[in-house]
DNA sequence: GACAAAATTAAACAATCGTTTAATTTAAAC
DNA sequence: GTTTAAATTAAACGATTGTTTAATTTTGTC
């Protein structure tokens, strides 16, 4: 797939609206206005509004390539290498905040017919390299011998999400002045307190 | 609010169907066929489809009676305290899935002109207790004297959603047989996982 | 500059949306 | 049994939805 600018203006757009106010809470109108094109651009170009969808993640997806998979290959202790993956992670999910949002939204609710085999095969193979680097750490003896290396992904994309989720509230509760220091937090402090978490979980 | 029962099945049908499918995904004619009623009768008993939405928050907040408030008078050491915290928790969140999942999508998704702020007063009060749990911990020599607690409940919660909407990659990857077992686990083995993680955050 | 393909447009399409109407049925009160 | 209010209905409302049409403009090629 190789997309002209003015399609690549419309899957940003589009990404952007679909995490703002939802797949079905955005009309091809909106996205029409906000891309500056015709109502008619998004049939033309991607088929319908679904396929748009579909367009979206496999684009996304493809741009997903493996930053976390050279890691493998990085002469450092196992716990530098949690200590990278956690903050790639953490990096990679700030960045692509507004993609989560839809594709999580869109996996729970089962009504698309969209196919996200992909994101599946992505999140698999990051399962595997950090089994891989959890098993090393074991065998060097600084890791616990039973843990559940399921429950890391998803405890780092499910905490992230919730704080970014609610925003306001935790902004609210952690004193910040605007959503520029909450950013900042997101990227530093939170980013340093999960790998805490995350190490706490596997060290001996 | 005292609702007859036909307004409370509507009540349980929209938040069941919001959940599915979201609240844009959903139309007053889905919910008039699940419900076995007239389309008017929404617009009759609630007013609009946004206020049954507000109702629906309300009805749930309003029956989310803190059992956890009972946990400050409760003679048991911290750790304890914060074991039973975290159990609660996750029973709730398991028995309001639903509910959560409308909420925090239309938190995020600032589309609706709805009033959430009877939800934000709950989360604020159990942030309370949690803090002072921990500061009776800390008092008493076994937490770390640096803990986010902000961090806890996200923690949670945000783990459980995020296994709980990735339902059918956390079934194939652990190798449960249905969702019956996926449901046991996350009563179970998830919730003393978590709560280690907790644990782990917090003891010296 | 003529031609063909691609891009873009405004208009129209049928379907569905949330909501309202006005008529009818049910229930309760006396 | 009559009266009155509440509940329920089918039908219609105008607005909006995703998509298609057919006409027009732009672009690239020779």
């Amino acid at each position: 797939m190789d997309y002209n600018s003015k399609q690549i203006e419309i899957l940003n757009v589009s990404l952007k609206l679909f995490a703002e106010k939802g797949f079905d809470g955005t009309s091809i109108r909106d996205i029409a206005k906000a891309a500056d094109i015709n109502v008619a651009m998004v049939s033309y170009y991607f088929g319908s509004k679904e396929k748009l969808l579909e367009a979206i993640v496999l684009y996304r997806v493809s741009g997903f390539r493996m930053i976390l998979e050279n890691l493998q290959f990085e002469e450092i202790t196992p716990i530098e290498k949690i200590k990278k993956f956690v903050a790639l992670y953490v990096t990679k999910l700030f960045q692509n905040k507004d993609f989560y949002q839809i594709i999580h939204f869109e996996i729970v609710n089962q009504k698309r017919a969209c196919d996200f085999s992909a994101f599946s095969e992505i999140k698999k193979k990051n399962l595997l390299l950090l089994e891989n680097i959890i098993a090393e750490g074991q065998k060097a003896g600084v890791f616990k011998a039973n843990c559940n290396s399921l429950l890391i992904p998803a405890l780092v994309i499910g905490t992230f999400s919730q704080i970014h989720n609610n925003k306001k509230f935790y902004i609210e509760m952690m004193n910040l002045k605007d959503e520029v220091e909450f950013e900042k937090y997101m990227l530093n402090d939170f980013k340093e307190e999960i790998t805490n978490v995350v190490l706490g979980m596997l060290i001996k």
